[in-house]
DNA sequence: CCGATTTGACCAGT
DNA sequence: ACTGGTCAAATCGG
């Protein structure tokens, strides 16, 4: 099987396997947000693929080839024509390879303002799981810059990076640089969001509210893919704003919006009641947003007055992955550095394997047991 | 024991 | 040569 064959297959794949999934929610419990979704990521990995048989005479680009050997590295390991030189070594290879990605990856800017003291100061979290890998002083800054990548890029091969970086001019606000676009299988923990918001059960409040919170920053994470993904705001800057209460607040503008090659992911989670121009009461917002996701669940579930201190302080695998077991975690923590991007164990919770499949990975592994994936 | 963090070393770009 | 980004061994901690 050569190249163009596998990025070929992995995309219809992918495709077919999301079509599988749309097949499973189309029972009226079922979110419409839900089906759009799984709709929309369809749809990207067909074009995907069509376009791959449009160009150049039906060959995949080199790009997409190298994407898909960045993310499933040890199938192209065999076929991956860097693997021919035999000059460089791994670590080599893959310096050049990541300093040609980096070229080509979407990026953006994130202000984050943590205030301390006001039991807010948890993680303002995109809903992703990220594991530091390095910290560098900077010169000209007073706060060191944090390195973190995605917790799955080893195992699904997610390429996504970001940056930590305290502001000098006022300490209690961060400047996270977010690189790359995820293409793990974390996206799936909306997925199970859309599921349980149709369940019949609701979650424990404190369930709900952690959810509330994660939903609701990966919602705006997600926004700040679908707005790479618009060629219309190209070059753009723009500033958005999220307050939390009175408390803290995230200011977001997008830089290097002009990465043609950039696909963000087909997912793209239905954004229907955020827009970026009136957010400020987010307050009040908030619970519009929770009853568009979580559907039938009660505002007191959702309302801010329920929310704990630690409500800001829960790391998303324990949202995601304990919800089921009614109870929270706090982590206190003292370096505000941490609190924006806690420690993650994204490990072997039971509900966790459900979610933590990749399906182009299930493709290459065809003992894997699906039947296990009802949730689905 | 295993996964996450820390931290000095290494590398590429300028 | 300097700087920012990443690696990887050592260490931490649940």
């Amino acid at each position: 099987m050569d190249m163009e064959q596998m990025v070929l297959i992995s995309e219809l794949t992918q495709g077919k396997e999301l079509a599988k999934k749309l097949r499973n929610h189309l029972n009226p419990s079922s979110s419409k947000e839900t089906r759009d979704s799984l709709i929309q990521q369809i749809l990207g990995s067909y074009e995907k693929a069509l376009s791959m048989l449009n160009c150049g005479g039906g060959g995949a680009s080199s790009s997409m080839v190298d994407e898909l050997a960045d993310q499933f590295p040890s199938t192209f390991a065999n076929i991956s024509p860097r693997s021919d030189n035999s000059d460089l070594d791994y670590k080599d290879q893959c310096h050049k390879h990541v300093n040609k990605k980096r070229k080509t990856m979407p990026q953006w800017t994130e202000q984050m303002k943590v205030c301390s003291g006001t039991g807010l100061e948890g993680p303002l979290d995109d809903g992703y799981c990220w594991r530091k890998y390095g910290q560098k002083d900077i010169l000209g800054a007073n706060f060191p810059r944090g390195y973190y990548r995605c917790t799955h890029r080893h195992a699904q091969g997610c390429l996504a990076t970001k940056q930590v970086q305290r502001s000098d001019e006022d300490p209690s606000i961060f400047e996270v640089t977010y690189r790359g676009r995820h293409t793990c299988s974390q996206n799936s923990q909306l997925a199970a969001v859309a599921v349980m918001a149709s369940s019949s059960v609701p979650p424990p409040p404190a369930a709900a509210a952690a959810l509330s919170k994660e939903k609701r920053n990966h919602q705006h994470y997600l926004i700040k893919q679908q707005e790479h993904e618009d060629q219309n705001q190209k070059q753009s800057q723009e500033v958005m704003m999220f307050n939390f209460g009175s408390a803290a607040g995230l200011k977001v503008k997008t830089e290097n919006l002009d990465n043609r090659e950039d696909i963000f992911p087909s997912f793209s989670f239905p954004l229907t009641s955020i827009e970026a121009d009136n957010v400020e009461e987010n307050m009040f917002i908030e619970p519009f947003i929770e009853n568009d996701f979580m559907g039938s669940f009660s505002p007191k579930f959702i309302s801010p007055a329920t929310s704990e201190s630690n409500y800001f302080s829960v790391s998303p695998s324990h949202n995601m992955y304990n919800f089921g077991l009614g109870h929270s975690v706090h982590t206190p923590e003292s370096d505000l550095t941490e609190i924006i991007s806690p420690p993650n164990s994204v490990t072997n919770s039971p509900i966790g394997e459900g979610f933590d499949f990749s399906l182009v990975k299930v493709d290459f592994d065809p003992n894997f047991p699906f039947d296990n994936l009802e949730f689905f």
